[in-house]
DNA sequence: GACTTATGGGCTATATAAAGATCATTTTTA
DNA sequence: TAAAAATGATCTTTATATAGCCCATAAGTC
């Protein structure tokens, strides 16, 4: 996708970086250090770092758990709960949208 | 990366993908309206919707924000200012992580 | 039930993200 | 200040994510 992102994202990318990068370091992990025990490479951390949001969000995650920085503001057992919620949610809702025909019907 | 992902970003993913369809369906929109909205492929799209861990987090975000899914559960405004902050907090940081000698100035 | 449309999955070509190395610079510690 | 180490940046190669088709099926609507 080469497309403009819109400032929510850019915004969204560039905290998400910042947040971890400031959890990094106040731990005191190098970023090679980092990288190695996340299996990527240290660029790939300073793009993540930097907020660029062509990296895969997996790996995104996978550093942020590392240095203790909670997506969703919540733990490991907390997501898994949310997780099962969603699920059944979805099992309720409609499996295809359709829009409703604009039928002439309404306007009397 | 062809690596293994921990449970916690598994389940964060498929977390996120999850409120993004169940978000979409609530609203009415279809894969192909909102794909074309992110400027997307609808394959991508399904992707994300399952919580495929190697999509790029840009797309992941835009789709979020088109569906009504906050990230940080802020808005714009919120997210700017936390921006901010996390700039901020990082200029008082050390710029570089450095393991402290452990000397044996420390054993007496 | 017939019709329409959304969805799921597979395919190929292409763009590009990521790895891995190197080098210069900055930063911290001794 | 000297030395060591972390970081930033660039380059090349390789792996692969994505777009853009396709078709089959499921799921709504009339």
């Amino acid at each position: 996708m080469t497309r403009p992102y819109s400032r929510y994202s850019r915004d969204a990318g560039a905290l998400l970086g910042g947040l971890i990068r400031a959890a990094r370091t106040e731990r005191g992990l190098s970023a090679q250090e980092v990288a190695e025990r996340a299996g990527i490479s240290r660029g790939l951390l300073q793009r993540i770092e930097k907020g660029k949001l062509t990296c895969a969000i997996g790996a995104v995650f996978e550093v942020a758990a590392i240095v203790g920085v909670r997506l969703f503001d919540a733990d490991e057992a907390t997501l898994a709960r949310h997780l099962n919620q969603t699920r059944d949610k979805l099992a309720l809702l409609p499996k295809s949208v359709r829009k409703k025909r604009t039928t002439v019907h309404d306007d009397f």
